[in-house]
DNA sequence: GTCACTGTATTAGATACTTAATACAGTGAC
DNA sequence: GTCACTGTATTAAGTATCTAATACAGTGAC
């Protein structure tokens, strides 16, 4: 997990969507234990209650669970985890889509774009 | 123009990335005038220092020039937008691929999915 | 029972952003 | 010269975010 945080953005927020993709890519796997607020808090450089909120949001979204007096697991729910996860990839694909538009670009046009790029190492 | 605001970032750096757009994309020709601070403030529904700040920005990186009592106008630079253009598009591809790869989507399907939506209606 | 660990809550201070209300200097039309 | 418009600057207030320093209740190992 590489903790890094720009500026122009809340860092709970950046936080709950780097735990939110090592879930859905399965770093942090169904059913495995996370590590504690304080030891995350540690991990990512940042004020425990900063992590709280972060950890709490992700609770709302059913992604992770809580018990009270010995820590959090992830969601043993592997259709959940699936479908998040392609909900994700499809709004990532719009965007995309939309940033090119906005530029002037056709959705074709952006499409070859990447096409081109798929090999590169950037 | 469409000035619509999502609260997890700043308004100004929005504003920002809404006229740099409206610039790569042509929508704001080279050479045009800008209309005025003021005007774009009660356009946008932001309040004039906003937009201030965010027109300045948009000087220092040499998009739009300023004539000290008369307005603003977008560079002539044709080939400093056309460069820019390429840049704003070859982030946005690499961005593309970066959300993909940490859902653990290789670019190689990262590809595929967005080649699969070419033809959506979104 | 004690100790070390959980999550959670509260208070205070610093900082950044946005709004609001002004003000000033320069320009161009009339 | 007056007026309406430029960009720019300043001060104050409200809000959100993050940090810091604590505190409390519950659990499990020993």
């Amino acid at each position: 997990m590489q903790w890094e945080f720009t500026n122009d953005r809340a860092i709970s927020s950046q936080i709950v969507e780097i735990i939110q993709k090592g879930i859905l890519s399965g770093v942090y796997p169904p059913g495995s234990s996370l590590p504690s607020v304080r030891v995350l808090a540690v991990e990512a450089g940042v004020n425990p209650n900063t992590m709280q909120k972060a950890l709490a949001e992700l609770e709302t979204q059913g992604l992770v669970r809580t018990q009270r007096n010995s820590g959090r697991t992830v969601t043993n729910d592997e259709r959940l985890i699936m479908k998040l996860k392609e909900q994700a990839a499809a709004r990532y694909v719009e965007q995309y889509f939309t940033h090119m538009q906005s530029l002037g670009i056709t959705r074709g046009d952006a499409a070859s774009t990447l096409q081109s790029q798929v090999g590169e190492v950037s």
